[in-house]
DNA sequence: GAGTCGTGGCC
DNA sequence: TGGCCAAGACT
């Protein structure tokens, strides 16, 4: 069907009305100042459902401290994670890592230009690599990200959600990739979507493809993509525990490498059970997950942090070291440390609000 | 193929 | 201010 919609499109006039616009208004954003592969693929990964704003300045400290992949491919993971640190998806840095490794190993160190070997690199995928190859090197290589299935969707009045339609999303894609300009084409393209065709209020007034949008022709473009009805997030209660020892030590752990939040630290906890207090929930956690004997003392901060699928609550308390020797249990790795040392360990957001307020009260470790 | 995976900006 | 969404990939 979108076949016949695609047929209907002027698109030599359409390409040349976005790379008219694009070379007025396009934005001028740091990782479109070179053509090193490394630098352009380090970006897309970080772009990757993260508003450029938020990006920048990650990616600058990150050329800063790993300026080639050969030195991030030799860095210790946990000194990738410290950068990577806020920004979220952890895996994201974690393939990266990786992949420069496997890049280092199967290439000698130099990016591949051939698509099915970017392919197999762990955290690119089509819409990455496409972005990368034409980036890098100027490459046809169709993308489909958020800006672009949105502008698609719009321009053919596709009424499905942009899920179902994926396959004819790529082909639209594919024949609309001006073949002369596929570096200018591609980027434009998000541009286009980021800056006029966005998701709320789009700026039909300034489009260059305006008179041949569809949605926009029915004024539908305010409904258009239509959304997928979400299931509401659950609300998790944590007891968590800031274990002092009597060296004025605190207990953290390293969160297995797969799964949320993989390979950052935290201060240890667990869900809490119904009926059970917090108190007790945190003695039978620590009980479990270290195998060590605690007791449980003031309350130090309570913290509310949303993630993408489920919402938690953080009921944090001092609490101070009994018996037993802490083994990892359910964690990658244990460590006594002091607060000052907090800083060179990657935290999660909502442990670093614990850190803070640790910093703020300056509690004294409770003597047992 | 539906779930999983973070955080900040925006209104 | 709570919900939506962002240059997606992986299982």
């Amino acid at each position: 069907m979108p076949e016949t919609k695609l047929k209907k499109l002027p698109i030599a006039k359409l390409r040349t009305a976005l790379r008219t616009w694009y070379q007025e208004s396009g934005r001028d954003l740091p990782w479109r100042q070179t053509q090193d592969p490394y630098a352009i693929w380090v970006s897309e990964i970080m772009l990757q459902q993260t508003q450029v704003k938020t990006v920048i300045p990650y990616y600058q400290r990150w050329l800063a401290q790993f300026p080639t992949i050969a030195s991030l491919a030799a860095a210790p993971q946990q000194d990738v994670l410290k950068v990577w640190q806020g920004l979220g998806y952890y895996a994201r840095a974690r393939n990266l890592h990786r992949a420069a490794q496997q890049v280092v190993a199967d290439w000698d160190g130099t990016f591949p230009e051939q698509f099915d070997q970017v392919m197999s690199l762990p955290g690119i995928g089509r819409t990455t690599a496409g972005g990368i190859l034409s980036a890098a090197f100027n490459q046809p290589t169709p993308i489909l990200d958020g800006n672009v299935k949105r502008i698609l969707v719009r321009l053919l009045a596709i009424q499905q959600p942009p899920k179902k339609v994926l396959a004819d999303l790529w082909e639209a894609s594919t024949a609309l990739l001006d073949p002369e300009y596929p570096r200018e084409f591609n980027q434009a393209f998000m541009d286009l979507g980021a800056t006029l065709c966005t998701p709320k209020q789009p700026q039909c007034d300034r489009c260059p493809w305006r008179s041949d949008c569809q949605a926009y022709r029915h004024q539908l473009q305010t409904t258009l993509p239509m959304t997928e009805q979400k299931a509401p997030v659950p609300h998790k209660q944590i007891g968590v525990a800031v274990i002092w020892n009597d060296q004025n030590q605190i207990l953290i752990d390293k969160r297995p490498q797969k799964g949320l939040l993989g390979g950052l630290w935290e201060f240890p906890g667990g869900k809490v059970e119904p009926q059970e207090s917090v108190e007790d929930c945190i003695r039978r956690e620590i009980k479990e997950e270290l195998g060590i004997e605690i007791g449980v003392d003031d309350h130090l901060i309570t913290v509310n942090h949303a993630y993408t699928h489920f919402k938690v609550t953080l009921m944090v308390h001092h609490c101070h070291h009994i018996q037993g020797e802490p083994q990892a249990i359910e964690c990658d790795e244990i460590r006594w440390v002091t607060l000052a040392e907090l800083d060179e360990y990657p935290f999660p957001k909502a442990n670093q609000e614990i850190i803070a307020a640790l910093r703020a009260s300056k509690q004294p470790a409770p003597k047992g």
